[in-house]
DNA sequence: GATGAATGAGGCTTCATTCAT
DNA sequence: GATGAATGAAGCCTCATTCAT
């Protein structure tokens, strides 16, 4: 037993726990989180089924589990990206960056934008405090924005920070489902191309700061 | 056989139908979709069991139904409001109207926006019709603006539709759930009251076409 | 109504209950009894689903009835067949006549020779009649061929009626199931050809009558 | 980990799938293929309902397998019987041993000669291995016998081969059922008697070996 | 801690049969 | 007699979870 043996161990343990979270990502990815099962996460993870139980309670706590931990992820990333920003550019990079890392982590994003919403259960007795953190931080950015002038301040800003995250969510669904919408003039009929996820702030930018509607002159 | 019998054989039948999509309405909202019992939704619906295979192939198949036959209803309802209206006016009406069939249909929308989000399945195998027209209906309202002039062409109309849809659909759930955020200085810690969703159109109405930026003068 | 009315309404029922029984041989021998649904039985005579019940108790009586219809033709036939001839000779007939039926008949073989099988519930609650008339016709020619010095004493007459029908019964499977097994120098791995049912007449009634040993001159 | 402890570990697991084939066989031969229960084998193997579902694909997959298990036996008992023996002493060993088979194994012998012929699933898509084994033993047995004079060449040996099998599942059957013809001048009415199986070989080997036909002299 | 064979509750679905018309 | 929509009992099978090793 060397001095680093139990830090090696813990290493061991939550690389194991690492590693079913991340079969877990793949599996409900892949079926969907009813239709996946403990048998093949536990396959993917290279484990036996009754090890998951020594990290994890049951099922949902493994999707729970992996929702807060990708959560707590994309979190610390957006928290980094805005630091000391003024709001506005603040609101910038929090779409940027959301956006990115729907891009490079498509797993992920399709457990957080899908799977979550898979049962009552979750929406309605889980209290989903790593998603609160971040409508929070987004309202935060918003409350800052109005207070300090830079924003509109005629919608509140938790609502506000609500329908930016719905934008950007919906946007990550179609992204996700591989079924953009055909953009331009592409050929009729062909099979829908998948836009670019990260050139598509540009244009969930323009829209929740400039709006629609052409200013009159 | 009176005159009307074989309107009465025809109602009866279609009664029944409705019958089981509304009590099918009811047990998803309660339970959702995977933990919803066949047996419950036919004992909610007066008819026995075996009577549910007469009018739906299977589980899936009675929850697509159900997503169709509502989605027509908002859709026909969308397309009424809208009529003869300008663009803006027509984006304004969609908002608005949409919100309201939200609220007066609280179990339609809670399987609008949730249930059907249930399963992988139903994302990537179900074409999504009557969706597809709903987002074709938003996008065709955007674009037109845009050829007319009254809004801003540099995102793509398509795109514009899926993220005005993601915030309406973002408040919606938000709304169903009972998670408000609270909006103002509300005590601390209290429960969160649920927020008008309709006046929140104007919200949205604010939000997507004038944007959160203050214009510079 | 003429006077031949009620023998037209007679024929009429005789026939409904005859295409009943036509229709339920069908799909008892495309898919077996058990697999057999009531409803494509009622689809294939033309009627509706409970106007079977009014001919038949219940599913199996219908496939008791058909086995008993059947039957009682094969039975006549035969009769017909042996009639004033001396054991042997009766015993040659039998086997070509029934064979001869196999041949004509490919449904009602199939039911015959396996359907009937299929549960014990016939097999042991019910009182086999017009096979237990068939089987004593067969002993009857073989015993009174004892009696009257033609054939072998050695072998109890209702013990070789069994034998035979036997032989008589594996051959018609083999020929109903298309797995006649290769006959001579066929190219070994080619698809098993249907034999001759009718020329297997004679392959029988060489085996029952002078046997497969070579006599010792 | 004793020396013996992987082979009581394979005994305990293959005595598991035995328990389930033994139990298989005594409920299919009490109830039959289709009446029998999933869950009534279970319990008469002591074992859960899902346990069945670790050693066979489904309630098919059992019957198959049970058919192929106890074939194999009946297979390597007969093989092991006509070891160097010339042909028609093989022919006279394959019958006597058949049928001391179906009397030993009266459950196994109800399984072989009723329930495998209960559907048509099996009988036309199931792929017969072991009894087209047994009919190529019985029939090569025959080919040997016309090859070497031994018997009489006129029959199709594996047309001799199934008529042969044919007499013998008959009269199985015919004593599985206890409806053996009364013999001889038994009580009319009285309950029909079962004869003795092993003795009826003898009939067996008298039918097919010198026929039924007196010879003239 | 790790294993994976075993468990057994529970639900979707089928389909023979009924009965109001 | 004829219809066929409705019934509802019943069983196969799945799969999350446990626990002896």
């Amino acid at each position: 037993m060397t001095a680093h043996s139990v830090a090696d161990k813990a290493a061991g343990s939550s690389d194991k726990r690492e590693r079913i979270l991340a079969a877990a990502e793949r599996v409900f990815a892949r079926h969907g989180f009813f239709a996946a099962k403990v048998s093949e996460i536990a396959k993917d993870a290279g484990v036996a089924d009754g090890t998951i139980y020594l990290y994890f309670k049951n099922k949902d706590d493994l999707l729970i589990s992996l929702f807060e931990a990708r959560m707590q992820v994309v979190n610390a990333t957006l928290a980094a990206a805005i630091e000391g920003l003024p709001p506005l550019a603040q609101l910038h990079a929090l779409i940027r960056t959301y956006l990115r890392l729907i891009h490079d982590e498509p797993a992920a994003a399709e457990v957080l934008t899908i799977e979550l919403r898979q049962s009552n259960k979750f929406m309605k007795e889980y209290e989903n405090t790593s998603f609160a953190d971040f409508l929070r931080m987004l309202g935060g950015v918003v409350a800052r924005g109005q207070e300090q002038g830079e924003m509109d301040a005629s919608v509140p800003a938790p609502i506000a920070a609500r329908m930016i995250f719905g934008a950007l969510d919906e946007l990550a669904l179609a992204w996700v489902l591989g079924r953009a919408p055909a953009i331009s003039g592409t050929t009729p009929g062909a099979r829908p191309k998948k836009f670019d996820i990260v050139r598509a702030a540009d244009w969930v930018v323009a829209l929740v700061t400039t709006g629609l509607a052409i200013k009159e002159k």
